[in-house]
DNA sequence: TTATATTAGGATAATTATATCCTATTTAAA
DNA sequence: TTTAAATAGGATATAATTATCCTAATATAA
């Protein structure tokens, strides 16, 4: 069950980062993670390319070019590649019910209800770097 | 702050519906939701009209006609007003970057992180039908 | 210097989501 | 019986998202 979901090119723009991160001692490309993710070669092309220019990474041309994390992963977290791809978030996102106004003091009937999932969801991906997640994937933890 | 956000089909739904909760002893139609609601008029009714199809509330025709809750509040969860628009999850919703299988033993680099981040949303909001939300509307209370 | 492997970036196609319009149908009141 | 107030539902318009295509620019290797 799942009631929100991340759009599809936020999707893909995480799942290369933290591929970025596993693999950062090797020589990536596009070509090489579409084939890998198994994602779609030139949809990931324009979302590199929408990451490079919001400097999440950085990319070379030429014959020997590819895609390298820009910044330490310990300093990427979900939420600035979620940014990065959809812009900073307007004042209406804060909002479940996309009213613009909507405060402890002035709310749409969800507001205290959804409050703590949100604080929850804040809580928790603040303290998810991609390092930290590509640890976790290294460890196979179970929960 | 907002990684997450609902549909405007699904917000404009889950809208209505608690509105409806809180106003069930009252006459509703289309026109006066959407004035309370300041939403579109149309849009509204193209809503109602799949929550209607969907049985989550029922619709009279005519003069006197209107829209009322089909169901006891309390038995009506966010989850259902977000199926009753989207239609029944698919496996890739299950993932949090779309891919098709993913549990605790094949899974996508950040299953693990967000395991317990979507065990939080579903936990709360099973908790939460249109009864409890307006109750808690009523009361104003802060947290 | 030429061929090759890469990303850049503009154009555009395809799909889905959002939103409106129009006419039909239904029902009750006048 | 006529009129008015309501939803139903098909058609369509608009916008955003998703996805691909093509050519240019770049840099390295042969």
């Amino acid at each position: 069950m799942s009631l929100l979901t991340f759009s599809r090119t936020v999707q893909i723009a995480i799942y290369a980062m933290v591929y970025l991160t596993l693999n950062k001692n090797n020589r990536n490309n596009v070509s090489g993670i579409s084939e890998k993710l198994n994602v779609s070669k030139t949809y990931l092309a324009k979302t590199v390319q929408t990451l490079s220019s919001k400097k999440r990474l950085k990319t070379t041309t030429g014959r020997m070019g590819g895609i390298y994390l820009n910044i330490n992963p310990k300093s990427i977290k979900v939420i600035d590649i979620v940014e990065a791809i959809k812009g900073p978030s307007k004042d209406q996102d804060l909002c479940a019910l996309g009213i613009g106004e909507c405060n402890d003091d002035t709310h749409c009937p969800i507001h205290h209800s959804w409050k703590s999932i949100k604080n929850t969801i804040n809580k928790k991906s603040s303290n998810q770097n991609l390092e930290t997640l590509s640890l976790e994937l290294a460890k196979k933890m179970k929960n």
